[in-house]
DNA sequence: GTTGACCTTCCAGCAAGGGGAAGCCCTAGG
DNA sequence: CCTAGGGCTTCCCCTTGCTGGAAGGTCAAC
């Protein structure tokens, strides 16, 4: 199988799965014209991937839980805590937007958007760090 | 003022502040020893700069927001505009990650993360998109 | 035999800086 | 007067996870 159709059944572009090669993640044999070939099993490697990183794993994830998934000795506990890392460090994401989500929030239902220059955004974004020039900039 | 000061008082590591002056975004002067000299209309734009990143924008929207800033004449609506578009960025990657978090959530509790190999994370890894080998991998 | 769709490699680049080397400059201490 | 140190400069590579493009080989069809 080609890269073309392996693009195809896996949902990842020809451009990623080479890269994946590159990095050690999938390792395709080679045709006699330098093609890559792909097999079924590494079909199935790249949709795992594609789903891992589907759901924000990084690549490095990736090649751990690849690691375990071919490891049929493996504790189900390695693979949680992989897991529970990533569900904290999408929490903390989560979290820094939502604080940013609700101070920008906040700037943008104070601001007129009218065809005058007073703006509460550029106010609060000039102010914050300079007390003394708050008085000016906001009076 | 030189670059160090500088960093202090807008609490933008030196650089940073060298990697602004180097996409335009601040313009210190030279001093006859080859030394950045800042003025305090530098820190304060810095100031700026560093508020706005730590609120998402990316530095085209700085660039820009600093522009509406300088110009006495602009309308508040312009930089509403801004921070609308960045508001709804920030709302498009708060509902992907809380759609990430769900999913692997689920399957994190779905885990026993003990000794046993049996994991449902890998499991549904493998699974999604080969739909005749499901079977296989949850029997 | 030649077009056009594949495939190959390599190079460059994105955001937004961080790390570190090699080399000035300036000041304080002995 | 010399030296040690800290601060400053430029330069280039590294990061993450790819994506785009150029130059060129291959293959099946018409």
């Amino acid at each position: 199988m080609n890269i073309g159709d392996v693009a195809e059944k896996s949902g990842l572009p020809p451009k990623t799965i080479r890269y994946y090669e590159e990095i050690g993640l999938v390792k395709p044999l080679r045709s006699a014209n330098g093609y890559r070939t792909f097999l079924e099993s590494d079909v199935h490697k790249l949709a795992f991937l594609g789903r891992a990183r589907a759901l924000g794993f990084t690549i490095e994830d990736c090649r751990n839980l690849m690691a375990l998934y071919e490891d049929d000795q493996r504790a189900s506990a390695e693979v949680k805590e992989i897991a529970e890392q990533h569900l904290e460090r999408i929490d903390k994401k989560i979290t820094e937007l939502e604080q940013m989500r609700a101070t920008l929030s906040n700037l943008v239902h104070a601001c007129a958007g009218d065809h005058r220059p007073d703006c509460p955004i550029l106010a609060d974004l000039a102010a914050t760090c300079l007390d003394n020039e708050l008085i000016e900039n906001t009076a």
